[in-house]
DNA sequence: GGTACTCACCTTAGCTGC
DNA sequence: GACCGCAGCTAAGGTGAG
Protein backbone atom coordinates (compact mmCIF):
# COMPACT_ATOMS: atom_id res chain seq x y z
CA UNK A 1 0.00 0.00 0.00
CA UNK A 2 1.80 3.24 -1.05
CA UNK A 3 1.49 6.15 1.15
CA UNK A 4 -1.33 8.92 0.25
CA UNK A 5 0.23 11.65 -2.14
CA UNK A 6 -0.82 14.53 -3.19
CA UNK A 7 -0.25 15.39 -6.81
CA UNK A 8 -0.75 18.38 -8.98
CA UNK A 9 -1.04 18.59 -12.52
CA UNK A 10 -0.47 22.50 -13.98
CA UNK A 11 -1.20 22.87 -17.14
CA UNK A 12 -1.48 26.59 -18.39
CA UNK A 13 -4.41 27.63 -20.94
CA UNK A 14 -3.30 28.42 -24.24
CA UNK A 15 0.24 29.05 -23.20
CA UNK A 16 2.06 30.57 -26.37
CA UNK A 17 -0.89 32.38 -27.44
CA UNK A 18 -1.41 33.95 -23.96
CA UNK A 19 2.26 35.15 -23.95
CA UNK A 20 1.57 36.56 -26.96
CA UNK A 21 -1.18 38.37 -26.07
CA UNK A 22 0.60 40.32 -23.26
CA UNK A 23 2.31 42.04 -26.34
CA UNK A 24 -0.79 42.37 -28.12
CA UNK A 25 -3.41 43.45 -26.10
CA UNK A 26 -5.67 44.04 -29.63
CA UNK A 27 -5.72 40.44 -30.05
CA UNK A 28 -7.07 39.56 -26.88
CA UNK A 29 -11.18 38.01 -27.46
CA UNK A 30 -10.48 37.08 -30.77
CA UNK A 31 -8.98 33.89 -32.96
CA UNK A 32 -4.95 33.75 -32.50
CA UNK A 33 -2.60 30.99 -33.54
CA UNK A 34 0.80 30.37 -33.13
CA UNK A 35 2.99 28.22 -35.18
CA UNK A 36 4.22 27.55 -38.23
CA UNK A 37 3.40 30.25 -40.76
CA UNK A 38 4.28 28.19 -44.25
CA UNK A 39 2.39 25.54 -45.85
CA UNK A 40 4.61 22.91 -44.11
CA UNK A 41 4.32 24.25 -40.94
CA UNK A 42 1.58 22.93 -37.43
CA UNK A 43 -0.27 24.86 -35.30
CA UNK A 44 1.56 25.26 -31.98
CA UNK A 45 -1.16 26.90 -29.83
CA UNK A 46 -4.54 28.29 -30.97
CA UNK A 47 -6.45 30.60 -28.53
CA UNK A 48 -9.89 29.03 -27.36
CA UNK A 49 -11.88 31.66 -29.80
CA UNK A 50 -9.99 29.69 -32.37
CA UNK A 51 -10.56 26.43 -31.06
CA UNK A 52 -14.61 27.34 -31.62
CA UNK A 53 -13.84 26.63 -35.02
CA UNK A 54 -12.07 23.70 -34.76
CA UNK A 55 -8.50 24.68 -34.50
CA UNK A 56 -6.34 22.59 -32.67
CA UNK A 57 -2.64 22.64 -31.54
CA UNK A 58 -0.46 20.11 -33.90
CA UNK A 59 -2.78 20.38 -37.00
CA UNK A 60 -0.75 21.74 -40.20
CA UNK A 61 -0.96 25.55 -40.68
CA UNK A 62 -2.95 25.20 -43.80
CA UNK A 63 -5.36 23.28 -42.56
CA UNK A 64 -5.93 26.13 -40.01
CA UNK A 65 -6.34 28.95 -42.44
CA UNK A 66 -9.02 26.75 -44.36
CA UNK A 67 -10.93 26.31 -41.09
CA UNK A 68 -10.74 29.80 -39.38
CA UNK A 69 -9.44 32.42 -42.53
CA UNK A 70 -9.95 35.32 -39.72
CA UNK A 71 -7.62 33.84 -37.73
CA UNK A 72 -4.59 36.13 -36.48
CA UNK A 73 -1.37 33.69 -37.55
CA UNK A 74 1.84 34.92 -35.18
CA UNK A 75 5.01 32.87 -35.58
CA UNK A 76 6.79 31.58 -32.46
CA UNK A 77 8.72 32.70 -29.84
CA UNK A 78 10.61 29.68 -28.21
CA UNK A 79 12.84 31.83 -26.25
CA UNK A 80 10.78 34.19 -25.07
CA UNK A 81 7.96 31.16 -24.26
CA UNK A 82 11.22 29.66 -22.32
CA UNK A 83 11.80 32.47 -20.63
CA UNK A 84 8.34 32.62 -18.81
CA UNK A 85 8.17 29.58 -18.62
CA UNK A 86 10.75 29.48 -16.17
CA UNK A 87 9.19 32.36 -14.01
CA UNK A 88 5.81 30.60 -14.01
CA UNK A 89 8.11 27.41 -12.24
CA UNK A 90 9.77 30.18 -9.89
CA UNK A 91 6.27 30.14 -8.66
CA UNK A 92 5.59 26.54 -8.26
CA UNK A 93 9.22 26.88 -5.85
CA UNK A 94 7.28 28.59 -3.56
CA UNK A 95 4.99 25.84 -2.93
CA UNK A 96 7.50 22.66 -3.49
CA UNK A 97 10.47 21.86 -4.62
CA UNK A 98 8.78 18.67 -6.00
CA UNK A 99 8.48 19.67 -9.56
CA UNK A 100 8.58 18.06 -12.38
CA UNK A 101 8.27 20.10 -15.50
CA UNK A 102 6.74 18.30 -18.74
CA UNK A 103 6.69 21.03 -21.09
CA UNK A 104 7.04 24.74 -21.21
CA UNK A 105 3.42 25.12 -20.47
CA UNK A 106 2.80 22.42 -18.09
CA UNK A 107 4.55 20.71 -14.75
CA UNK A 108 3.22 17.78 -12.07
CA UNK A 109 3.60 18.94 -8.55
CA UNK A 110 4.42 16.84 -5.51
CA UNK A 111 3.05 19.29 -2.69
CA UNK A 112 2.45 16.19 -0.20
CA UNK A 113 4.60 17.30 2.01
CA UNK A 114 3.42 21.18 1.91
CA UNK A 115 -0.26 20.71 2.95
CA UNK A 116 0.66 21.76 6.49
CA UNK A 117 1.67 24.80 5.61
CA UNK A 118 -0.35 26.22 2.73
CA UNK A 119 -3.52 23.42 3.13
CA UNK A 120 -4.79 21.15 1.20
CA UNK A 121 -4.38 20.16 -2.75
CA UNK A 122 -7.28 22.68 -3.50
CA UNK A 123 -5.80 25.50 -1.86
CA UNK A 124 -2.70 25.06 -3.18
CA UNK A 125 -3.57 25.11 -6.41
CA UNK A 126 -6.08 28.12 -5.92
CA UNK A 127 -2.70 29.65 -4.57
CA UNK A 128 -0.84 28.55 -7.33
CA UNK A 129 -3.23 30.00 -9.86
CA UNK A 130 -3.67 33.41 -8.32
CA UNK A 131 -0.27 33.99 -8.19
CA UNK A 132 0.22 33.58 -11.77
CA UNK A 133 -2.43 35.63 -12.63
CA UNK A 134 -1.03 38.48 -10.28
CA UNK A 135 2.40 37.71 -11.13
CA UNK A 136 2.42 37.19 -15.04
CA UNK A 137 -1.18 37.78 -16.25
CA UNK A 138 -1.16 34.02 -17.28
CA UNK A 139 -4.20 31.87 -16.71
CA UNK A 140 -3.91 28.13 -15.95
CA UNK A 141 -5.61 25.26 -15.04
CA UNK A 142 -5.05 23.05 -12.33
CA UNK A 143 -6.12 18.88 -11.16
CA UNK A 144 -5.46 17.51 -7.67
CA UNK A 145 -5.52 14.20 -7.69
CA UNK A 146 -3.20 11.08 -5.37
CA UNK A 147 -1.48 10.16 -8.19
CA UNK A 148 0.20 11.70 -11.65
CA UNK A 149 -2.42 9.96 -14.46
CA UNK A 150 -4.92 11.07 -12.48
CA UNK A 151 -4.07 14.73 -11.83
CA UNK A 152 -3.30 15.22 -15.86
CA UNK A 153 -6.64 14.07 -16.14
CA UNK A 154 -7.70 16.34 -13.92
CA UNK A 155 -6.45 19.38 -14.95
CA UNK A 156 -8.01 18.93 -18.36
CA UNK A 157 -11.33 18.99 -16.57
CA UNK A 158 -10.58 22.04 -15.50
CA UNK A 159 -10.32 23.72 -18.68
CA UNK A 160 -12.12 26.34 -20.28
CA UNK A 161 -14.75 25.04 -23.16
CA UNK A 162 -14.79 26.06 -26.59
CA UNK A 163 -18.05 25.35 -28.66
CA UNK A 164 -19.58 26.89 -31.94
CA UNK A 165 -21.76 29.61 -29.44
CA UNK A 166 -18.65 30.81 -26.94
CA UNK A 167 -15.88 30.21 -24.85
CA UNK A 168 -17.52 28.63 -21.49
CA UNK A 169 -15.51 29.15 -18.81
CA UNK A 170 -13.77 26.11 -16.64
CA UNK A 171 -13.73 25.33 -12.87
CA UNK A 172 -9.66 26.42 -12.77
CA UNK A 173 -9.41 23.21 -10.23
CA UNK A 174 -10.72 20.34 -10.31
CA UNK A 175 -9.93 17.44 -7.76
CA UNK A 176 -10.27 13.76 -7.93
CA UNK A 177 -10.45 12.82 -4.26
CA UNK A 178 -9.30 9.99 -2.92
CA UNK A 179 -12.05 6.90 -3.09
CA UNK A 180 -13.56 8.68 -6.26
CA UNK A 181 -11.10 7.74 -8.63
CA UNK A 182 -12.74 5.06 -10.57
CA UNK A 183 -16.06 7.56 -10.65
CA UNK A 184 -13.76 9.63 -12.58
CA UNK A 185 -12.46 7.35 -14.54
CA UNK A 186 -14.27 4.82 -15.68
CA UNK A 187 -16.70 6.69 -18.02
CA UNK A 188 -14.05 8.70 -19.50
CA UNK A 189 -13.23 7.89 -23.32
CA UNK A 190 -10.41 5.27 -23.48
CA UNK A 191 -8.22 7.79 -25.53
CA UNK A 192 -8.43 9.79 -22.22
CA UNK A 193 -5.69 7.28 -21.19
CA UNK A 194 -2.30 8.73 -21.36
CA UNK A 195 -0.81 6.21 -23.99
CA UNK A 196 -3.77 5.68 -26.11
CA UNK A 197 -2.83 7.35 -29.20
CA UNK A 198 -4.34 7.14 -32.77
CA UNK A 199 -3.03 2.91 -33.34
CA UNK A 200 -3.58 1.95 -30.17
CA UNK A 201 -7.21 3.07 -30.04
CA UNK A 202 -8.18 1.25 -33.51
CA UNK A 203 -6.76 -1.66 -32.10
CA UNK A 204 -8.78 -1.16 -28.55
CA UNK A 205 -12.05 -0.39 -30.91
CA UNK A 206 -11.44 -3.22 -32.77
CA UNK A 207 -11.55 -5.52 -29.22
CA UNK A 208 -15.43 -3.40 -28.45
CA UNK A 209 -13.23 -1.16 -25.83
CA UNK A 210 -14.75 2.55 -25.88
CA UNK A 211 -14.80 3.72 -22.55
CA UNK A 212 -11.80 3.64 -19.82
CA UNK A 213 -14.98 1.17 -17.91
CA UNK A 214 -14.48 -1.34 -21.12
CA UNK A 215 -10.48 -1.60 -20.65
CA UNK A 216 -10.90 -2.33 -16.95
CA UNK A 217 -13.26 -5.13 -17.60
CA UNK A 218 -11.30 -6.46 -20.83
CA UNK A 219 -9.11 -9.21 -19.23
CA UNK A 220 -5.81 -8.60 -19.05
CA UNK A 221 -4.35 -11.10 -21.14
CA UNK A 222 -6.21 -9.98 -24.26
CA UNK A 223 -4.76 -6.37 -23.95
CA UNK A 224 -0.96 -7.53 -23.44
CA UNK A 225 -2.00 -9.99 -27.05
CA UNK A 226 -3.31 -7.22 -28.93
CA UNK A 227 -0.96 -4.46 -28.02
CA UNK A 228 2.26 -5.78 -26.34
CA UNK A 229 3.09 -6.57 -22.62
CA UNK A 230 4.58 -3.38 -21.50
CA UNK A 231 1.75 -0.91 -23.03
CA UNK A 232 -0.98 -3.90 -21.88
CA UNK A 233 0.08 -4.21 -18.36
CA UNK A 234 0.45 -0.21 -17.98
CA UNK A 235 -2.78 0.50 -19.10
CA UNK A 236 -4.28 -1.94 -17.63
CA UNK A 237 -2.96 -0.87 -14.41
CA UNK A 238 -4.13 3.40 -15.34
CA UNK A 239 -7.77 1.70 -16.23
CA UNK A 240 -8.27 1.05 -12.43
CA UNK A 241 -6.59 3.98 -11.60
CA UNK A 242 -3.30 2.30 -10.37
CA UNK A 243 -0.30 4.87 -10.57
CA UNK A 244 2.62 5.17 -8.44
CA UNK A 245 4.98 6.81 -10.52
CA UNK A 246 6.82 9.28 -8.31
CA UNK A 247 7.19 12.91 -9.71
CA UNK A 248 10.68 13.26 -11.10
CA UNK A 249 12.67 16.01 -10.28
CA UNK A 250 15.96 15.65 -11.85
CA UNK A 251 15.19 14.10 -15.08
CA UNK A 252 17.99 13.27 -17.26
CA UNK A 253 18.10 13.75 -20.97
CA UNK A 254 18.50 10.48 -22.63
CA UNK A 255 19.03 11.81 -26.43
CA UNK A 256 19.72 15.13 -27.90
CA UNK A 257 18.51 16.00 -31.86
CA UNK A 258 18.08 18.56 -34.40
CA UNK A 259 15.53 18.22 -36.83
CA UNK A 260 14.04 20.63 -39.94
CA UNK A 261 12.04 20.14 -42.25
CA UNK A 262 12.63 22.29 -45.32
CA UNK A 263 10.49 24.37 -47.04
CA UNK A 264 11.10 22.81 -50.37
CA UNK A 265 12.93 19.24 -50.92
CA UNK A 266 16.57 18.65 -51.55
CA UNK A 267 17.86 16.19 -54.55
CA UNK A 268 21.36 16.33 -54.22
CA UNK A 269 24.04 14.65 -51.40
CA UNK A 270 25.88 18.62 -51.78
CA UNK A 271 23.01 20.08 -50.15
CA UNK A 272 22.42 17.66 -47.66
CA UNK A 273 25.71 17.22 -46.36
CA UNK A 274 25.50 21.22 -46.13
CA UNK A 275 22.34 20.79 -43.34
CA UNK A 276 23.95 17.77 -42.14
CA UNK A 277 26.89 19.88 -40.84
CA UNK A 278 24.20 22.50 -39.79
CA UNK A 279 22.47 20.06 -37.96
CA UNK A 280 25.74 18.49 -36.15
CA UNK A 281 26.72 21.57 -35.55
CA UNK A 282 23.51 22.45 -33.25
CA UNK A 283 23.37 18.59 -31.94
CA UNK A 284 26.88 18.86 -30.61
CA UNK A 285 26.76 22.03 -28.76
CA UNK A 286 23.92 21.49 -27.13
CA UNK A 287 26.04 17.64 -26.02
CA UNK A 288 28.96 20.13 -25.01
CA UNK A 289 26.34 22.43 -23.14
CA UNK A 290 25.27 19.22 -21.33
CA UNK A 291 28.42 18.22 -20.75
CA UNK A 292 28.58 15.04 -22.47
CA UNK A 293 29.22 12.92 -25.67
CA UNK A 294 27.48 10.10 -27.57
CA UNK A 295 28.50 7.07 -28.46
CA UNK A 296 25.21 6.09 -30.76
CA UNK A 297 24.03 8.80 -33.87
CA UNK A 298 21.33 8.52 -35.58
CA UNK A 299 20.05 9.66 -39.28
CA UNK A 300 16.80 10.73 -40.17
CA UNK A 301 15.27 11.33 -43.70
CA UNK A 302 11.57 12.03 -44.52
CA UNK A 303 11.41 11.82 -48.12
CA UNK A 304 8.44 13.58 -50.47
CA UNK A 305 6.23 11.13 -49.65
CA UNK A 306 6.53 11.18 -46.01
CA UNK A 307 8.02 7.91 -45.64
CA UNK A 308 10.88 8.30 -43.42
CA UNK A 309 14.03 6.13 -42.71
CA UNK A 310 16.22 6.20 -40.07
CA UNK A 311 20.11 4.98 -39.87
CA UNK A 312 22.24 4.89 -37.04
CA UNK A 313 26.03 3.62 -35.80
CA UNK A 314 27.27 3.31 -32.70
CA UNK A 315 30.88 4.33 -32.18
CA UNK A 316 33.40 2.79 -29.50
CA UNK A 317 33.71 6.08 -27.52
CA UNK A 318 31.25 9.60 -27.06
CA UNK A 319 31.91 12.13 -29.52
CA UNK A 320 30.97 15.85 -28.80
CA UNK A 321 32.28 18.12 -31.71
CA UNK A 322 30.04 18.15 -35.26
CA UNK A 323 33.61 17.45 -36.88
CA UNK A 324 32.86 13.81 -35.43
CA UNK A 325 29.52 13.49 -36.08
CA UNK A 326 29.84 14.66 -39.46
CA UNK A 327 32.29 11.73 -39.50
CA UNK A 328 30.26 10.08 -38.38
CA UNK A 329 27.10 10.06 -40.01
CA UNK A 330 28.26 11.52 -43.29
CA UNK A 331 29.20 7.60 -44.60
CA UNK A 332 24.91 6.83 -43.69
CA UNK A 333 23.61 10.16 -45.89
CA UNK A 334 25.75 9.03 -48.93
CA UNK A 335 24.34 5.71 -48.49
CA UNK A 336 20.47 7.35 -48.93
CA UNK A 337 19.55 8.02 -52.75
CA UNK A 338 18.00 11.98 -52.40
CA UNK A 339 16.13 11.51 -55.86
CA UNK A 340 12.76 11.22 -54.59
CA UNK A 341 13.30 14.38 -52.97
CA UNK A 342 14.41 14.98 -49.09
CA UNK A 343 11.57 17.33 -47.12
CA UNK A 344 13.25 16.44 -43.53
CA UNK A 345 16.10 15.67 -42.27
CA UNK A 346 17.43 14.86 -38.86
CA UNK A 347 20.33 14.18 -36.63
CA UNK A 348 20.15 12.50 -32.99
CA UNK A 349 22.91 11.45 -30.33
CA UNK A 350 22.10 9.35 -27.29
CA UNK A 351 24.12 6.88 -24.94
CA UNK A 352 25.61 9.90 -23.51
CA UNK A 353 29.25 9.23 -21.77
CA UNK A 354 32.26 11.14 -21.31
CA UNK A 355 33.85 11.95 -24.99
CA UNK A 356 37.32 10.79 -26.55
CA UNK A 357 38.21 8.47 -23.81
CA UNK A 358 39.09 5.23 -26.32
CA UNK A 359 40.58 7.44 -28.70
CA UNK A 360 44.31 6.63 -30.44
CA UNK A 361 46.43 9.41 -30.20
CA UNK A 362 46.30 10.91 -33.01
CA UNK A 363 42.66 10.59 -33.00
CA UNK A 364 42.90 12.19 -29.51
CA UNK A 365 45.29 15.17 -30.98
CA UNK A 366 42.74 16.01 -33.85
CA UNK A 367 39.61 15.92 -31.79
CA UNK A 368 41.59 18.06 -29.10
CA UNK A 369 41.98 20.74 -31.73
CA UNK A 370 38.34 20.21 -32.93
CA UNK A 371 36.47 20.29 -29.47
CA UNK A 372 39.20 23.52 -28.26
CA UNK A 373 37.67 25.09 -31.78
CA UNK A 374 34.03 24.48 -31.19
CA UNK A 375 34.71 25.29 -27.25
CA UNK A 376 35.61 29.20 -28.96
CA UNK A 377 32.48 28.98 -30.82
CA UNK A 378 30.24 27.85 -27.81
CA UNK A 379 31.94 30.61 -25.80
CA UNK A 380 30.93 33.53 -28.73
CA UNK A 381 28.01 31.77 -29.42
CA UNK A 382 27.10 32.64 -25.60
CA UNK A 383 28.13 36.31 -26.03
CA UNK A 384 26.72 37.22 -29.59
CA UNK A 385 24.09 35.18 -29.83
CA UNK A 386 23.60 31.68 -31.64
CA UNK A 387 23.15 32.82 -35.24
CA UNK A 388 26.46 34.63 -34.81
CA UNK A 389 29.14 32.17 -36.17
CA UNK A 390 28.90 28.58 -37.47
CA UNK A 391 30.83 26.31 -39.67
CA UNK A 392 31.48 27.55 -43.23
CA UNK A 393 30.57 24.46 -44.58
CA UNK A 394 26.92 24.92 -43.46
CA UNK A 395 26.85 28.31 -45.71
CA UNK A 396 26.52 28.28 -49.52
CA UNK A 397 28.03 31.63 -51.45
CA UNK A 398 26.89 34.38 -49.54
CA UNK A 399 23.65 32.79 -48.26
CA UNK A 400 24.65 32.59 -44.41
CA UNK A 401 21.57 30.78 -43.00
CA UNK A 402 22.14 29.80 -38.90
CA UNK A 403 19.13 29.89 -37.35
CA UNK A 404 19.24 29.85 -33.51
CA UNK A 405 17.46 26.93 -31.93
CA UNK A 406 13.54 26.67 -31.64
CA UNK A 407 13.36 29.48 -34.81
CA UNK A 408 11.59 26.66 -36.71
CA UNK A 409 10.18 24.79 -33.95
CA UNK A 410 6.66 24.51 -35.64
CA UNK A 411 7.95 24.37 -40.07
CA UNK A 412 9.96 26.42 -42.18
CA UNK A 413 8.47 29.76 -42.55
CA UNK A 414 6.25 31.67 -45.15
CA UNK A 415 8.79 31.88 -48.40
CA UNK A 416 9.22 35.51 -49.43
CA UNK A 417 7.98 35.95 -52.98
C1' DG B 1 -4.19 16.06 -49.51
C1' DG B 2 -2.17 17.84 -45.39
C1' DT B 3 0.82 16.49 -41.70
C1' DA B 4 6.85 20.28 -36.87
C1' DC B 5 9.99 19.30 -33.50
C1' DT B 6 11.88 16.85 -29.48
C1' DC B 7 12.11 13.19 -26.56
C1' DA B 8 10.96 8.61 -24.38
C1' DC B 9 9.95 4.03 -24.74
C1' DC B 10 8.64 -0.33 -26.95
C1' DT B 11 8.95 -4.27 -30.37
C1' DT B 12 11.20 -7.08 -33.51
C1' DA B 13 15.04 -8.96 -35.67
C1' DG B 14 19.73 -10.04 -36.22
C1' DC B 15 24.29 -10.68 -34.49
C1' DT B 16 27.81 -12.12 -31.10
C1' DG B 17 29.78 -14.41 -27.25
C1' DC B 18 29.49 -17.80 -23.81
C1' DG C 1 32.60 -28.73 -35.52
C1' DA C 2 27.61 -28.19 -35.12
C1' DC C 3 23.93 -26.96 -32.41
C1' DC C 4 21.12 -24.97 -28.52
C1' DG C 5 19.70 -21.57 -25.15
C1' DC C 6 20.52 -17.39 -23.22
C1' DA C 7 21.98 -12.62 -22.47
C1' DG C 8 23.44 -8.43 -24.23
C1' DC C 9 23.95 -5.27 -27.76
C1' DT C 10 22.69 -2.94 -32.03
C1' DA C 11 19.68 -1.41 -35.73
C1' DA C 12 15.32 -0.06 -37.57
C1' DG C 13 10.78 1.14 -37.14
C1' DG C 14 6.67 2.38 -34.59
C1' DT C 15 3.91 4.82 -31.09
C1' DG C 16 2.83 8.51 -28.12
C1' DA C 17 3.36 12.93 -25.50
C1' DG C 18 3.34 17.90 -25.58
Amino acid sequence: MTPLRTILHVDMDAFYVSVELRRRPDLVGKPVVVGGTGNRGVIAAASYEARRFGVFSAMPSSTARRLCPNAVFLPGDHELYASVSRDVHQIFQSVTPYIEPLALDEAFLDVTGSVRLFGDGVAIAGLVRDEVWSALQLRCSVGVAPNKFLAKLASKAAKPIPRPDGVHAGSGVHEVRPGEELAFLHPLPVKALWGVGPATLERLERLGVHTVKDLADLDESVLVGAIGAAHGHHLHRLSWAEDDRPVEVDREAKSIGHEETYATDLFTHEELRRELVRLADGVAGRLRAHGTGARTLQLKVRFAGFHTITRSVTLPSAVATAHAIVQAVEPLLDAVDPTPGVRLLGVSSSNFGAPAEQLTFDDLFAEEHWEAAEQTVDAIRARFGSAAIGPASAVQGSKLRLVRRGAQQWGPDQQPN
